[in-house]
DNA sequence: GAGGTGAAGTTCAAATTTCAACCTTCGACC
DNA sequence: GGTCGAAGGTTGAAATTTGAACTTCACCTC
């Protein structure tokens, strides 16, 4: 008889742990690269979402989404971010329990300054190391994956 | 004049975003679904590079390599799975400073049970999700992340 | 064989994240 | 209107992670 459980062939492991190392380097390596601008890398993906949004601007839910994070952890950073004054709290008026962030001009400000350094890093240490195609495949491989696991 | 920031186009810019929402959806899952066994994705690891080593055991410095984590960070863990008798410290005979993490066979028993659980949500979750030329990709940009990052 | 430098681990405190409990408001239903 | 289940957010405590300081030991050089 045969074991029910289909195991990883030896190339799909290499490539699983490979992808396990390279992901906890790289985020570290963004990280520390943002440091000097007093945001780690959740943070700036934080101020960046606001920065795209209308009126610089999201419902916390919608953000939590955006990054897969729980309010929880959210309502936290958020309140870092506002006594550091890059974002801001307000009320919303069509539904009163849902409160926005909004992105302040210190934030955008900050984001304007930190954007080109990190976006350096991106590349350096991922986007340029890759092939064209193969950077693709990265993004198709990651996007079927949200998609199947869709929402929390 | 134009400026010295090499934004990513469109593309890139959507794979990139796909890589983090993708990543941060997949850890989640694969965190959930260990927890049936008491663990999370990082003790599973620890459990596993430790399984495969020479006696089940490797040193705290380079069981932290491989994982790239900070040695603090490995001594709190490994203290827990201690605590859980998943784990057992020794001390290492040619080198005073050094300390051995060697896996308990309690430890290899639940390795034994969760392993193929957690390979099942890594392929449906992943590997079944790409086309095994998509998946190769994966495992060779991140291969070449890792390489350009180096210890830390 | 005494210093000096650096590696291996741990420790403690601070920062961050998780988890469950808890309001308040919305919306649907009766 | 009144009720009930669920959504949006927050809170506070517990668990985990980070970062810097510290101890012990190894190794090199003079």
């Amino acid at each position: 008889m045969t074991t029910g459980t289909r195991w990883l062939d030896s190339e799909q492991q290499v490539a699983w742990r490979a992808y396990l190392l390279g992901t906890a380097r790289l985020m570290a390596k963004l990280d520390d690269d943002l440091r000097q601008f007093g945001l780690g890398i959740n943070d700036y993906e934080i101020l960046v979402r606001l920065s795209e949004a209308p009126d610089r601007r999201l419902r916390m839910a919608e953000l939590a989404d955006r990054l897969h994070q729980s309010r929880s952890r959210l309502t936290h950073t958020v309140g870092r971010l506002e006594a550091a004054e890059l974002v801001r709290r307000t009320s919303c008026k069509s539904d009163k329990r849902g409160v926005w962030a909004e992105l302040t001009d210190a934030g955008f400000s900050l984001l304007e300054q930190a954007a080109p350094y990190h976006v350096d890093g991106v590349r350096e240490n991922l986007v340029d190391l890759a092939s064209p195609e193969d950077f693709a495949a990265v993004g198709r491989v990651f996007d079927a994956v949200s998609e199947h696991i869709g929402q929390r």
